[in-house]
DNA sequence: TCATGTCAAGTCTGC
DNA sequence: GCAGACTTGACATGA
C-alpha cells in the first residue's frame, strides 16, 4: 500500500459481523410497509442503527478509519419524517454515539437520485438527499465534505452540458447543510460524466469531485489517471475520499461485464504522493482490504 | 429451515 | 421491449 493514503474503508456491509446477523440493511417490501407501517419501519431502523454502532466500533478496533454507511438504514424513509418514528429517541441517542466516534463516515445515495431531473423525480431526489443530510445532522456531524454525501450526476437527457447546468441550478434548492456535504463522482459508462465533465460543475458550484479509479479507466475522457486524479484532488477543501476497485473481467471472470467489480483487490493504489482516503468497493468488503494490506 | 420468486424510485445498456 | 445494473441483496412465501 502507498503509505500516504491516510485512511481506508469499505462500503455498507461488514462480512465478519454479518455472519452473526449484524447488519444495517433490514427492510421490507411495499406490501409489508402498507400493512405494518411506520411502527415496523421504526423497529427495523432502530436495529439497523444499533448494528451500525457495532460495525463502527469493529472498524475502529481493526484499523479502519473510514466507512460508507448504507442508505438502507431507514426503510421507506421517503414516506415519513425521521422524527416521527416511534423509536426516534433511542435512534437519535444511538446516532449521537456513532457520530462521536473517531471515524470518517460517508454515504452514497442511490441511482434514483437525479438532481438534474424534473417534476416528481426532482422532488423525490431532494427529499432523499435531505434525509441523508438529516442523518448526519442527527449524528452531530458538522456539515462539510469530510462527511461526504456522494452521488452521480445521473442521466444525460441527451445533452450533457444542459443537464449539468440544470444540476447546478437545482443544487441551489438544497439546504445549506446538504450543499456543504454533497460531492459528485465520475461515471464508468462512456456516455456519462468524466472527471473533466464534472470540472465545469465544480467551477459553478464548488462541488468536489470524487475520483473513482476504476470508473476512470472505463471512461477516461482525454485525461491520464494522474491528470484526472490531480484534477479531482484540487477540487477538495478537506482531505479527499476517492474510490478504488479492480476489474472482475480482468482478474476473475473474462465473461463478466466490463463495469463489474472484482470480489477481491489485486493492485496497489497510486495516490501520487497525496494524502487521500480510499473507499474500496469490492464484494469481499473488509476481508479484501485486510488481505490487500497484509499481503 | 431452506429454496425460490420477488422486490420503490431513474436512467442507460445489452440481449 | 425488457431484464439487469447501479455503492450494498434481503424479504416473503411455501414446502
Amino acid at each position: 500500500m502507498d503509505l500516504t493514503t491516510h485512511a481506508t474503508g469499505y462500503a455498507c456491509i461488514n462480512l465478519t459481523l454479518q455472519a452473526n446477523k449484524v447488519t444495517t440493511n433490514r427492510g421490507m417490501i411495499k406490501k409489508t410497509f402498507s400493512e405494518k407501517g411506520i411502527a415496523y419501519a421504526s423497529e427495523l431502523a432502530l436495529k439497523n442503527v444499533q448494528d451500525l454502532l457495532k460495525i463502527v466500533d469493529w472498524n475502529l478496533e481493526n484499523g479502519f478509519g473510514l466507512f460508507r454507511i448504507s442508505s438502507d438504514i431507514f426503510p421507506w424513509a421517503s414516506e415519513y419524517r425521521l422524527v416521527d418514528l416511534p423509536d426516534f429517541p433511542d435512534i437519535w441517542a444511538t446516532l449521537k454515539k456513532i457520530g462521536s466516534r473517531p471515524i470518517r463516515l460517508t454515504i452514497h445515495p442511490g441511482p434514483f437520485n437525479q438532481l438534474a431531473g424534473q417534476g416528481k423525480t426532482l422532488d423525490n431526489t431532494i427529499k432523499d438527499l435531505e434525509t441523508h443530510s438529516e442523518l448526519f445532522d442527527l449524528m452531530g456531524l458538522k456539515p462539510s465534505h469530510w462527511n461526504k454525501i456522494n452521488i452521480h450526476v445521473g442521466g444525460t437527457y441527451g445533452d450533457k452540458a444542459a443537464t449539468l447546468t440544470r444540476f447546478a441550478q437545482n443544487f441551489n434548492l438544497l439546504s445549506d447543510n446538504l450543499r456543504a456535504r454533497l460531492t459528485v463522482e465520475n461515471d464508468d459508462r462512456l456516455s456519462l460524466y468524466t472527471v473533466t465533465d464534472l470540472v465545469s460543475l465544480y467551477e459553478r458550484t464548488g462541488i468536489p469531485i470524487v475520483f473513482d479509479y476504476f470508473h476512470h479507466h472505463l471512461n477516461p475522457g482525454y485525461q491520464t489517471e494522474k491528470e484526472a486524479f490531480m484534477t479531482a484532488y484540487n477540487t477538495w477543501d478537506v482531505r479527499p475520499v476517492f474510490h478504488y476497485s479492480d476489474s472482475r473481467q480482468l482478474h476473475e471472470d473474462p465473461q463478466a461485464r466490463r463495469e463489474a467489480h472484482a470480489d477481491w483487490l489485486y493492485s496497489t493504489v497510486n495516490t501520487y504522493g497525496k494524502e487521500v482516503d480510499i473507499i474500496f468497493e469490492c464484494k469481499m468488503k473488509e476481508l479484501a482490504v485486510q488481505k490487500l494490506i497484509h499481503q
